[in-house]
DNA sequence: ATAATTTATTTCGAATTCGAGATAATGAAA
DNA sequence: TTTCATTATCTCGAATTCGAAATAAATTAT
């Protein structure tokens, strides 16, 4: 059962994270889905919400989307009224991605059930035992994008 | 910095654990791609290696895929002549994805390398460390996938 | 100042994945 | 046995993502 040399622990580290991963996320899918969004859209809306507006360029760097998928999405969020386009009046090439009202109401409405719905997801760990996690895996993730 | 309760903690958790399997997958696309696959034909055709012929039913269970996909992905490695269909001969219902000989010696050639890879870009963390992270990923991947 | 390079966004076509429904075969129930 | 439900695979259309190329604007170099 146990890997018995280091390959193949990593091997397993990898099967083990990404199948961690896919358990969480499936249902953090499900939370989202009943908020009307899919978990992209709901992550750029979160970023504006958050971190105000932002260049369009910018939110693939943070969302870990091409921009041309970003234009994609962006389009989608702007048709359900969540954000809008505004140009940058300095640099005629840059359009922000701003989020409005209407997206505003509905983030203060779900954000809050989101976070609570992670935690629940999360709570096969302890507090220090999430420390402990979030520490490993920054090094894992640092060094791995590092080479 | 720091998150300052659970909630954010968790929320924490959830987006370091997401960028630190990007940055991993990502370089693991990288060295699947050096070998003309996909990850997802990658996992089918390893998954017949390791494992032998697989009603195509139960490899999407492995590989975390819909069975839909899975036909597009059987079709795609049988044209490239990497495993073959297989009826089977007591349940006319299911078909059998059968490694080649042809998928045999490429995995020969490149499986070893694949681990190698992995191994490089999980680095990261030495033996216990690693041993650790697999336990708590498990831990946390059950309870999620339990709720 | 003009040309060449870089940057930001969009368009387009291709690849991948999914879900719903179709088809066919098996197993269970009446 | 006939019917009903379940199971396995596939087809189809839609959604999402990407990369390459197009467009347009800004910056740098000559």
């Amino acid at each position: 059962m146990g890997a018995d040399n280091e390959k193949e622990l990593s091997l397993k580290l990898f099967v083990v994270l990404t199948r961690a991963l896919d358990s969480i996320t499936s249902k953090i899918k499900d939370d989202i889905r009943g908020y009307g969004l899919n978990p992209t859209e709901f992550a750029v809306l979160e970023l504006l919400y958050h971190k105000g507006e932002q260049p369009i360029q910018k939110i693939g760097d943070k969302v870990l989307l091409a921009s041309s998928s970003i234009t994609y999405v962006v389009d989608k969020l702007e048709k359900k009224g969540y954000i809008k386009r505004k140009p940058c009046p300095t640099d005629r090439r840059v359009t922000y991605a701003v989020i409005t009202e209407l997206g505003q109401t509905l983030m203060d409405e779900i954000f809050p059930k989101h976070m609570d719905a992670i935690n629940d997801i999360c709570a096969g760990l302890n507090v220090d035992e999430k420390k402990l996690l979030i520490e490993m895996l920054k090094k894992l993730g640092l060094f791995a994008k590092s080479i």
